[in-house]
DNA sequence: CCGGTTTATTGAACCGGTTCAATTGGAGGA
DNA sequence: TCCTCCAATTGAACCGGTTCAATAAACCGG
């Protein structure tokens, strides 16, 4: 008896206790209308009284689909989710999985292995975040036969694909700073993830979304006859420390800047706070643009310059591509979509020249007066 | 042919074409030793010519687990992933889940329903973050004989349950703002999270922990005197927004303050972004205390006094009472633990005194001066 | 009173794996 | 040569549901 009670009970146990069929009683659950209410009040009444519940693995099996998304990611998820950018992705993904009616489920690498991760992964498809150019999961995903959609990676396009403008992005602020005068940048780069233990490269090299933004910067640069040394590429990972350790070292090494380029919020603040710490003012002496533009960029201090991007409508824009591919099966051309950024000037940004003696806004004494329009 | 290809290749697929049978397929996945290499070897070039893999679900209903962790939140996952508390905790369960193999499948209401969501749900155990008392999902998962830990509630003793000394920490903070000289005090608390749909309450009411934290700073001021009126107790959601919204209708009521108490640090920092936008200065006009210790709260203007919480601590260990749970499925006595808080002082508070004549707010206009304290 | 529908229910097959007791074949020992 | 033992492999049962064609019963008009 006591056995009994410790075994859940499945659905033969509700069938021969309301002395129907194992049908009749998965029917009462799912299809109620079809059956008589008194046969469906019966069984509910008995399942209630057993305390059963439908085993949700035996019903994915048997309905192949899970309702449930995954969100696949290369970072362990205790760094993904210290980063706020990270959940705001998440936010948007969740909102429109929640709509849906899936669940999230977060895909990270176990044991150092993603491709482990992927596999025990019962899920109706993935978005992937931050994946880089050459992980072989893709793979190992298609030929599962499950849809991904990938974001700030285009580079599968046989997959759908969510992509922001992220070389406009990096145009803009940098062009903000060189219309405010700067001449001397440094620029707070952020390494890829490091992808898992399998194979990492010792070397941080820059991945697609930091090589694109980096482009842009140098762009903007060069269109004024600005060339952007590699000393000032500051790599380090997007994290508070990460920024606050790449300006310490940079201003270690001697090199001068007035203007700071930050690929993410994350590191911007990190440097704000690094820059203060050594008794640099911002924006006084030194002026920074951040990227993402992040809940917190608008609370730190001073508020941060910085180029936004639509971080959770990509989030819900990648879930609705990926719903769609898991609804209709059919081959219909994958979508890619493109996102654009918009930058947002606060407080962290000034125009540089001779320094206004004053606690004021020195912003009106810019020589740009001049032109009468 | 083509419909060959379009079909997910199965154990009995790569058994026939390798000319074993499935069982040994099994066994060449899950415990190659027990075969002879050149069989191993074999199976394993079918396997991958085919693009075989073990499907995930078949793979949980058989071997009755699902290497999956549920966080079962009664909140959006926009709202809740929109706190940094949230990603801070989650932070500590996914460090241990991953440790041990674990995924995180995030489990929030449905068509704002958390039954159905917990019943789809797969997983092996469930921790539960900021569930109220009366949440009958909880017995839903012991009849499912699922284990689940509880966070910040301790309601269900036959469960495990993590919970930190709440009214301690806000009995720090509430002495702190004393010490200082604050007589006048205002408390912004955060309402429980909307129970879905199902049963919204019309009034928010306090949930457990805000209950004991509003406990600790009763319990301090009455230690001197001082009673904290209804009036006094500003509610609202836990967001940056709700801070602010809390703080500027306490402001336009008319009541006067000059300490806050936050109950949650984004409460707070929306609160110093209110009150700044109204020309009051923190902490010369207005100081404030936080709750929790997020990341951010170093990075605020000003850097925010606070109690700290082992935020991901708490997720850590909740996790590592699940997976023991998990474990052994015996019936050892459920394990409750208390953690403890610890008041960080940083920039937002300051002493309250004579102030020093400036060109400032014209704030002490008021009657309000008279009580010589 | 009968054939034709409609409605309620069921049996059997299936989803795609794992597991364990049973079988086979060969090596080694007596 | 015969028996035992061991390693490699397999068949059948099982995990716990869903689904659909088939059946039985009830209803209907003619």
């Amino acid at each position: 008896m006591d056995q009994q009670r410790a075994r859940r009970p499945r659905i033969s146990d509700v069938a021969s206790e309301a002395g129907v069929s194992k049908s009749t009683v998965s029917i009462a659950f799912n299809n109620p209308e079809r059956l008589s209410p008194e046969t469906t009040a019966r069984i509910r009444a008995v399942a209630d009284a057993l305390g059963y519940r439908p085993h949700p693995v035996a019903r994915m099996l048997a309905q192949r689909h899970t309702s449930t998304l995954g969100i696949l990611t290369p970072q362990a998820l205790v760094v993904a989710f210290a980063n706020p950018f990270f959940s705001m992705f998440s936010q948007g993904v969740a909102s429109v999985a929640e709509e849906f009616g899936y669940s999230l489920l977060f895909v990270s690498p176990l044991h150092g292995s993603l491709a482990r991760a992927v596999a025990q992964a019962s899920v109706d498809g993935f978005v992937a975040i931050g994946l880089g150019e050459d992980h072989h999961e893709v793979e190992q995903i298609r030929s599962a036969r499950l849809p991904i959609v990938l974001v700030d990676s285009a580079a599968f396009p046989e997959h759908g694909s969510i992509t922001v403008d992220d070389e406009a992005g990096a145009f803009s602020a940098a062009e903000h700073l060189l219309d405010l005068g700067h001449r001397q940048f440094l620029v707070l780069a952020v390494e890829p993830p490091q992808p898992g233990s399998e194979d990492a490269l010792a070397a941080p090299a820059l991945d697609g979304v930091s090589s694109r933004r980096l482009r842009g910067y140098r762009r903007a640069l060069e269109a004024r006859g600005i060339v952007l040394g590699d000393e000032r590429v500051a790599i380090d990972s997007p994290t508070f420390a990460g920024g606050a350790a790449a300006l310490n070292r940079a201003l270690d090494s001697g090199i001068e800047f007035t203007g700071v380029l930050a690929m993410s919020d994350v590191m911007a603040i990190g440097a704000i706070h690094a820059a203060e710490e050594r008794g640099l003012k911002v924006p006084e002496d030194i002026s920074l643009v951040g990227f993402d533009d992040i809940d917190e960029a608008e609370h730190t201090c001073p508020p941060l310059t910085t180029v936004r991007q639509p971080v959770r409508e990509k989030g819900a824009e990648a879930a609705r591509l990926l719903l769609a591919a898991v609804d209709r099966r059919d081959f219909e051309p994958p979508e890619h979509r493109r996102l654009g950024t918009q930058l947002i000037t606060r407080e962290s940004t000034t125009s540089i020249g001779p320094r206004v003696e004053e606690v004021t806004r020195p912003i009106e004494d810019k020589q740009g007066i001049g032109p009468a329009n």
